[in-house]
DNA sequence: ATTAATTTTATAACGAGTACAAAGATAAAA
DNA sequence: TTTTATCTTTGTACTCGTTATAAAATTAAT
């Protein structure tokens, strides 16, 4: 399989070992931008690795966490999320159904740290939340 | 007590049926702004208030969330936090300590709904994080 | 005063996340 | 290659925030 490689490569730029689990995980974050859950990302990749631990889901990402080769979103109030694009987004989450939107083009003032606020900020995160048009009917 | 009749008169404004419990808890986020966990609030009543039920503090604020009493804050990954002040303003989490404080005075543009997402956003939350300056030199 | 409706309370249950120790895999040394 | 050491994965148990539930208590209505 060409990916397994690509991704093995991937890893190794944010200095992590690379293993069989570790890259299925980073695998099926890059081809799924759907900001998952470490119980989404889970159930996907069980069913063709039957022997994988919910608890190795867990470390993993907080492995990748470590090595910022992926951000965590606090905009569940269920779960962790997790998101490998890094560039200056913010995010929307439908009050009904929970999925979690990109939102891109933002003017990137809205990034900008504040000064003088007494915190040594290193982070900022937009959350919008609403209803999803998909949702909207019901 | 005088205060007790403010916060009475303060649930009515936000059609919230007072009672000895609901004053309490609304007369502690008034007076604390510190954008408390459940926890905290209940561990600060609990002493004066020894029937107080845990329950009551979760029933309560969700009961001021639906009237729109009070937000609430997903920041911490941990517990949930409520804040009374409901001005836009934003916020900044301790990554060491946990405290959140208030982050005024940032411009009105930045708590814009952004336009043409294909979403009907109701909310914006702008959450900074770093390490406090208490927190600094540890 | 009785009855009905709300609110509070305690307990149990659920679910996300972590701690831990054993088993397995990988890398290094001999 | 074998042995040894290190790192990773796994399953289980556990913690803790939150919700469900049903009984008890309080408040409002008749």
């Amino acid at each position: 399989m060409n990916n397994y490689l690509q991704t093995h490569r991937y890893l190794l730029q944010f200095a992590i070992k690379p293993s069989v689990q570790r890259t299925a995980v980073m695998d099926y974050l890059l081809k799924n931008r759907t900001h998952p859950t470490i119980d989404e990302i889970y159930s996907a990749l069980s069913p063709s690795m039957p022997t994988l631990s919910k608890t190795t889901v867990y470390n993993t990402l907080n492995l990748f966490l470590e090595k910022g080769a992926v951000q965590q979103l606090v905009i569940d109030e269920k779960n962790a999320r997790y998101d490998i694009d890094m560039s200056l987004h913010a995010h929307f989450i439908c009050k009904q159904c929970g999925k979690v939107h990109d939102i891109f083009n933002l003017k990137p003032e809205l990034f900008e740290k504040p000064e003088n606020t007494g915190f040594s900020i290193q982070n900022v995160e937009i959350s919008y939340s609403g209803i999803c048009n998909s949702c909207k009917g019901n």
